[in-house]
DNA sequence: ATATGGTTTAACTAATTGGCCAAATATAAA
DNA sequence: TTTATATTTGGCCAATTAGTTAAACCATAT
């Protein structure tokens, strides 16, 4: 039955999935994600040929998932600012849907640094790049970011949406024993994570300006 | 040998330490550790019973280790704004000097949220906190910096540190096929995040006084 | 010298785990 | 119904791996 072939294979992925992002490559078990998927262990290896397969599926499209969550902050009409509360409220919910995602990823990036390369060698990135440079050529004029900024720029706004998520235990941690709530602080770090930026470059005038 | 001993326990918790940073808890084989030390296998066992036992003397180290690097910016007397300069050149350099540390952290916190609470249990935070507080009255204030911000404001600037380390592979790929070095921007971002999270709480203020 | 203590090693064990295979079962086609 | 094909299962194997044991080693004190 075609129809339930494709619910298996979609089972196991799921199942595998779920198990992967809870222990990491290194820490699953062909067993587990049998049982959560409710088939016996051969399955997983008649539709994934083997544990690295699975994994390097499972893999690919999480971290595929993860970057197209950036795609639209490059294509949107929008203002620098406008941008950047955008993609501050969409990613966030993002990773607030999927809270092991994010250290996930780094786990497994630092695992593999190659199929990292490889996965960033297959993305136009210049291309990515050269746009925002020229969509917003006049703001970064106006906070006097330099091209060599950009890194800089780039980095902190992911920083600040995916280190909460990343670090999410220790955080949570902290913030429950001083009587704050994390769901709470994650809501609330979308318009801050926004602001914190704007404010940041704008200050840029400033200080390029000193100088 | 007592010096000999000493000498032998160092070699075997360092090896670990090297080993379990790269591969993690899971992905760590006590073979390699023992080859690492250059030592036999049964040594490991001798010194420290379990993995188990070995991981977390080197987890409990490292962690330690970690959090220690915050402590001088609780005590130092000195103006929030100089005291954020500082943290950045010291928490940076400290992790340019551990690159794999931040990952690894991270990964091993999310594997076992029970040791974390167990640590944080035992430091005592509510102090720390009320004397930044009570410390920096004025500046926050005059920043326009409420109580209820302080968690958004600590986790940014971890933030900022720590997240180009904790996605080392990834940033490196993009920046090297960008035509820019590593080093050289983390170099860079001593400074720059120092400025970056000054200018975005200078603006605060603006934001505050608009509403 | 030799007895004593801790240290180091080689060989082994038990358990786990990824993967394989051959039989059984279901599905669709003739 | 019969045949062919795809799916699912249980049982198995070989490799890996944490941990054990008993013997060898070595420094020091008597």
């Amino acid at each position: 039955m075609v129809e339930n072939d494709k619910q298996t294979e979609k089972k196991i992925f799921e199942a595998a999935t779920e198990v992967f992002m809870e222990k990491g490559m290194d820490g699953a078990r062909m067993q587990d994600i049998a049982n959560r998927a409710g088939i016996n262990k051969s399955l997983l290896h008649y539709y994934y040929r083997t544990k690295d397969r699975l994994f390097n599926e499972v893999f690919e499209m999480i971290f595929g998932h993860m970057l197209k969550k950036f795609a639209p902050v490059f294509d949107a009409d929008l203002t620098l600012e406008e941008k950047i509360r955008f993609f501050f409220r969409e990613h966030i919910t993002f990773l607030q849907k999927n809270p092991r995602l994010a250290s996930f990823v780094l786990h497994e990036i630092n695992r593999n640094p190659e199929r990292v390369r490889n996965f960033i060698g297959r993305i136009d990135i210049g291309r990515l790049w050269t746009d925002i440079e020229a969509q917003h050529k006049d703001e970064l004029k106006k906070s006097n970011i330099r091209r060599e900024d950009i890194p800089q720029l780039m980095t902190s706004i992911a920083a600040m949406s995916v280190f909460p998520f990343a670090a999410r235990v220790l955080v949570k941690s902290i913030l429950e024993k001083m009587g704050y709530d994390f769901d709470d602080y994650i809501e609330k770090r979308k318009e801050y994570a926004a602001e914190f930026v704007i404010g940041a470059i704008r200050k840029e005038k400033g200080i390029r300006e000193k100088a």
